[in-house]
DNA sequence: AAGCACACCTGCTAGC
DNA sequence: TGCTAGCAGGTGTGCT
């Protein structure tokens, strides 16, 4: 479900819900849910007892830290495309269906991980330093909205790259966080078109592509992030996001452009489908 | 070695 | 009404 608007609103309100607490209990009900273990074991006890010190995100991963140890453990949760965390005010609250693994804290809440279509996963890693970056994410590239400090830091990720440009801006080890609603957003306002060679971009369309990621990533936070005709992306206390009210072109084939009315079009790229202006877009 | 296709899952919708 | 095909915010792998 989630592209990084969507992660940062979630790890906001989980970071709420969890921090300072303690995970009096860890039950797994699927076992896929939970990647790079030697057992569900394992993860289960490795967890139980541990307190949470804080929480954070690179892309679309959410990082839980752990307190009480030398303070390189964490937990990575990535939501996948249907992925969920929710709250639950207690253990008595019904669980909902594909609820696969459920953190019991000491408030008398949970923390429940439901996820239909188990692309989600989440595993116990570790960083190199206090607060670092877990060692399994390090193949990811900047973060789209904490590391694009500067047009040359996406200039040099794109520099020399015939793939086209919307797929490579949705590659996670070019740049982290984006996917294929953002990625059309955000080549919409910037006026370039996703199918162009990632490498053709001249300096100052670059520039404008880093200046409105900003601008996208942070009003799809304020909104609440997208939640699409399918309603699978929610908040963990169940709300839906808002800013699919502002999408200009994603998903909206054959309305008129906000911009200059031509009708939106839709084509493929690799796998998937992603939505453009002709007349905006260039 | 960069770029692409495909696999992994479940659920919903459009079309017959 | 019931069936099927196709599509859905994702990442990782393995082929060319």
């Amino acid at each position: 479900m989630p592209e990084l608007p969507e992660a940062e609103v979630v790890r906001r309100g989980l970071d709420a819900v969890v921090r300072g607490r303690t995970l009096v209990a860890v039950e797994v009900g699927r076992d896929r849910a939970v990647r790079r273990e030697p057992s569900m074991a394992a993860f289960v006890d490795a967890l139980a007892g541990r307190t949470v010190a804080g929480t954070g995100r690179i892309g679309k991963f959410l990082v839980v830290r752990l307190a009480d140890g030398d303070g390189r453990d964490v937990v990575v949760v990535h939501l996948g495309m249907s992925g969920q965390l929710r709250v639950a005010e207690s253990a008595a609250e019904p669980r909902r269906p594909h609820t696969h693994v459920v953190w019991a804290l000491d408030d008398g809440r949970e923390v429940r991980f439901v996820d239909p279509r188990t692309f989600g996963q989440m595993w116990r890693d570790r960083t190199r330093e206090p607060g670092g970056r877990p060692v399994t994410l390090g193949h990811l590239g900047p973060d789209a909205l904490d590391d694009l400090t500067d047009a040359s830091v996406l200039a040099s990720r794109l520099a020399n790259r015939r793939v086209r440009l919307k797929l490579r801006l949705m590659d996670q080890t070019a740049v982290a966080g984006l996917g294929n609603i953002y990625t059309d957003e955000i080549c919409f306002r910037a006026g370039v078109s996703g199918g162009r060679p990632a490498g053709a971009l001249a300096d100052a369309e670059v520039e404008r592509l880093v200046e409105v990621t900003r601008v996208v990533l942070t009003d799809a936070i304020v909104a609440g992030g997208s939640s699409l005709a399918d309603a699978q992306y929610v908040d963990l206390f169940g709300r839906t996001g808002e800013y699919q009210r502002q999408h200009a072109v994603h998903a909206r084939a054959g309305l008129a452009c906000p911009v200059c009315g031509t009708e939106i079009v839709r084509e493929r790229f690799g796998g998937r489908f992603g939505y453009s202006c002709s007349v905006c877009q260039t």
